[in-house]
DNA sequence: ATTCATTTTCAAAAGTTTATAATATAGTAT
DNA sequence: ATACTATATTATAAACTTTTGAAAATGAAT
């Protein structure tokens, strides 16, 4: 079980997070301030949620101090653009950063991702059925053999295979691939992708068993 | 590894750099002033990261006294336009300059290119797959084998690879190659060279492992 | 200086991927 | 059963990449 440590002074959002994470079978570890951080952060943890905004030390401080100790990712959450624009313009090498107010759903798609890249706590490949994602590869393979995707297709594929058993919305999987600043899309793209999907990877296309539609909510991956 | 003096007066900016350039395997010294600078210039420093606008001298006499010591190459931090015409004008052999604001990779890929002309320092051998990128001998290696690559092929190879896990636009690639002020190059002469970079280096050209697209935006070597 | 081979550049055609609109089908509620 | 809504399908347009081939530039060898 992986442990995340939160540094976060407002108590509405860490207690939330808290709960919500805890839920998503993570451990969780509380801190309101750099003191906090400073003694927690020796315990085994595997990733750190950062608010920018910190009433004892200025996050950029923190940020250094744990990178100094373990080389474990790190995503901000950050208050306002002014902060992102830091943040980014610095390429201060944090892992990911998120905008508040955000949806949990969202940081927790970003926190998975996170943690694979870095590696060590994750198996790289995931199966389901006969079909099987190579993440580091970026490959698909069913019963063996490569499938071709597109980059489109393969990223809905792999949020939906790292989300197993959940549904998600197609809000979730459309604010999810394309960035929420970028144009809207079509929501009907999405459907048009996932045909496209089962068309390569289900045996019968038309009785679709890897990728599931919920009606009125979204799709899911069971496995 | 080797080691860079940061000559800078804005906190913001000097921590943010210090930490970028740790992340990236350099040593990092920090020098808030001329007098600072003084006091560490007998270090064994590879590269030096000059701001033109110190409190307690011009960044010009920094540069002179520095280059007085130390033959090693500096890179000027500038804020204006009008501080470039300067550093143009006089031509004082600033081995590059940079406006601020910059991009991180963008300082980090000129910090590469100042450092290697520079030569006795650098690991000089850039491994990727089955490839391998002598940078001493510009000579390149698949499954140790030489592969002859044009000059041109190389470069652009060369770029992508010193850069790696970065989307490079075409642009970028574009502007590193063909000096900014030459006449601009049709946008596809790059694609072409994408092509026969992928031709002699890559296992199967159609699904190219090394050299990735990134649609849209440009090209990335994962490392 | 001329020839020849190689490298570089460009433009057009072919091929992919992505986004959207229009239409058809299936599920749900009344 | 009917109307309504959500999803699936199909077709198409637009954007982007790759491929191809040929012209121009460069450079080495005779």
């Amino acid at each position: 079980m992986e442990t995340i440590l939160i540094v976060e002074d407002d108590k509405t959002i860490s207690m939330g997070l808290d709960y919500f994470l805890r839920q998503e079978g993570y451990n969780v570890l509380l801190a309101d301030s750099f003191g906090e951080t400073k003694k927690l952060i020796n315990k085994n943890i595997d990733l750190v949620l950062l608010d920018l905004g910190l009433p004892d030390a200025s996050g950029f401080d923190v940020f250094k101090y744990i990178k100094e100790i373990k080389d474990i990712p790190i995503i901000f959450l950050t208050a306002v653009d002014t902060e992102v624009n830091i943040v980014l313009g610095l390429d201060m090498g944090a892992d990911d950063y998120i905008t508040k107010p955000f949806k949990a759903r969202e940081l927790l798609s970003r926190i998975k991702k996170a943690l694979r890249k870095d590696g060590k706590n994750n198996n790289n490949i995931i199966k389901i059925d006969n079909i099987e994602i190579d993440i580091k590869q970026a490959k698909v393979l069913k019963n063996g053999k490569d499938v071709m995707l597109t980059s489109l297709e393969y990223k809905i594929l792999l949020i939906l295979a790292t989300n197993p058993n959940v549904v998600l919305t197609r809000e979730q999987i459309l604010s999810d691939i394309w960035d929420v600043n970028e144009c809207f899309v079509n929501d009907n793209t999405l459907t048009v992708y996932i045909k496209r999907l089962r068309e390569k990877i289900e045996d019968d296309k038309d009785s679709p068993k890897i990728i599931q539609t919920v009606r009125g909510i979204g799709y899911k991956i069971e496995i």
